[in-house]
DNA sequence: TTGTAAGCGTTATCAG
DNA sequence: CTGATAACGCTTACAA
């Protein structure tokens, strides 16, 4: 028990060969005599040896076998999201045939010991968001000379990035309530910036989140003055909390309300129900990303579905592909507009309401 | 470009210092003058050098800072399902302070020369689920001295085990059943064996996966006879199918169908459905695990509530603990029963017409 | 088909 | 506080 774990030379020795060829019949990578490979067999099982150690053996060759995948938040936050969750199934399927391991990883510096982007042994990364924070780590990896690929997120030049048309997707769907007769609109945004706690989005944000900026840069190219309510995360509740914020002042409110996510959107459903409006009657609201979102029924979200699986999986071909030495693509994939229920012609008595000033008026 | 990288022995000799000293440098283990670490981190700034190789510092420490999840199925499939991403959920919880990456694993040998979970450079490993084919890597990991915590499933002694009471908590939804009446059940289950594909379960059947035989025995407890049709996996296409098999001899039709899963139990209503049976008027029908079923409303299903989270984050404490050297004890946790509107009383004109002989006819 | 030898890049130890 | 030395355990030309 306290005695030291068996190497490849031990087994060697045992075995009555020299350490390589001990190597190679583990290996398998040039031919052995059965006799000797048998020898070398018994020896291991003998002194209870299960195979070359994995880290040995990755210095010796330079690859790991593992691909990091970098979220830029809690990794069990991670999982809670829909999105990134179809994402790391795409994903997984692409990296299948290449048989690489998936190792998660968080942005932020761990405490202790821990695997990090930076101390981690991967042999490709694939990054997840792009917040500024990534992109500090991001440096780090690129000059490790380490493939790297990003989904969601603008990664500067040389790094492929598998994209999304959010500020065009988000143009339909605000060109969508302009058609319907919308004028007063409202924001419920993602997060400004990492660490980021709700409120209205300052006109003076920099908003670092590419997410949340393209689809914002996307509302406001149909609603210039919207005003926008940034949410903690992507969850219901903290749409329902924006969504309360949203329609707290009745005497203008807005008819209608863009989500950047499902989930926010749903979040805003139940908002709107609290606050004694009917959607898409009184309220219209259209979310993003094309989900099932749990208990909405009856409402179908007016959405924009994107193809998350897809983008996980090109990921995945961009990795492999920089892994047998060559170059990938950016990509960039485009969303669907799917109309639901959730959204309406704008109710006449409010849109002509005196006052009503082509945007939902922007608290202090 | 073609050059080589740059090495820790390169920045010594550019700052004019030994490599230990640079080492430690970017350790941190012992101190440094603030003349020499200025030095070495300029060398290091002017080479590129970014940080000590993880493999090779792996290599010199023993340890890797990464924790393998090994799952049975495609990881893919993993994500799909909620009981394991709450699972992951809590895992990813516990094992933050820890700091220590999550690397995800499949069981299945894989093709290429990719990570598994005898070729990782892992610190500890989590077993989800344990087949037997899980059981036989088992071994070589054990073999390999990793520190091992197994959920769902028996790894034998010696192995911290996170587990549920599947066999008691399934009792108690039989239980339920019997007390309302039901004397003609089935069950609706989960996959026997890896690669398994649907299939009633004959008698003599292995089964290998725990979680099934586990609910099975529990059903059986109350229920002797209780044909089961095993589906695929867990999902409500497979409880569909499972479903339409059990509703398929008008004639002798259960009055209950006790499905393993909440996924399978959705399937399984939609079947029901399917032959103009309505729940849980003419069928009663249970679930396990208590996720969140999209799109089930109006139905709220009987269920047993499983602490998913709770499982995940009892195996992250059990692998620190066994990291910092120490002993980690088996857990099992208790789920609980949560009535739904998808079981009511047996019909009556059923349970008494002639030929019910107390459970489901088994099909051949 | 097998053996020899030279690292892979770090870091622990211990002496200065 | 710094430096020399010796592993860590394996792989792979290359030679025999």
């Amino acid at each position: 028990m306290s005695t030291r774990r068996a190497t490849i030379s031990d087994v060697a020795r045992e075995a009555g060969v020299s350490p390589s060829t001990a190597s190679v019949v583990f290996s398998g990578k040039t031919p052995v005599s059965d006799a000797t490979r048998a020898r070398v067999l018994e020896a291991a099982s003998a002194l209870g040896y299960t195979g070359p150690d994995p880290r040995a053996a990755s210095l010796r060759r330079g690859r790991s076998g593992i691909v990091g995948v970098v979220f830029e938040e809690h990794l069990g936050t991670a999982f809670l999201d829909p999105v990134k969750t179809q994402m790391m199934d795409g994903l997984a399927d692409a990296m299948a045939p290449l048989g690489a391991g998936l190792l998660l990883l968080r942005d932020r510096e761990s405490v202790g010991t821990g695997a990090t982007l930076m101390t981690a042994p991967l042999d490709a990364a694939v990054l997840v968001g792009c917040s500024g924070l990534l992109r500090e780590s991001l440096d780090a990896v690129k000059a490790r000379g380490i493939p790297v690929v990003v989904v969601e997120g603008d990664a500067g030049v040389g790094i492929p990035r598998i994209g999304l048309d959010n500020r065009e997707a988000q143009r339909q769907a605000a060109r969508h309530l302009r058609a319907h007769g919308h004028t007063r609109v409202a924001v419920a945004a993602l997060p400004v910036r990492a660490g980021w706690t709700r409120g209205w989005i300052p006109d003076d944000a920099d908003v670092t989140i590419d997410v949340t900026r393209e689809r914002l840069q996307g509302a406001r190219d149909v609603y210039p003055d919207a005003a926008a309510y940034a949410a903690a995360g992507s969850f219901i509740d903290e749409g329902l909390a924006a969504g309360r914020e949203i329609f707290a002042d009745a005497a203008n409110r807005p008819t209608a309300v863009i989500a950047q996510s499902d989930l926010l959107a749903a979040g805003v459903i139940r908002a709107a129900e609290e606050a004694g409006l009917r959607v898409p009657e009184d309220v219209s609201i259209t979310g993003f990303d094309g989900i099932v979102v749990d208990g909405l029924a009856p409402y179908e979200l007016t959405t924009l579905v994107q193809p998350a699986a897809d983008k996980g999986r090109a990921a995945g071909l961009a990795v492999t592909a920089m892994l047998d030495g060559g170059e990938a693509a950016s990509i960039t994939f485009t969303c669907v507009f799917r109309k639901g229920n959730t959204t309406a012609e704008a109710p006449l008595a409010l849109s002509v309401e005196p006052g009503a000033n082509g945007t939902a008026a922007r608290p202090r």
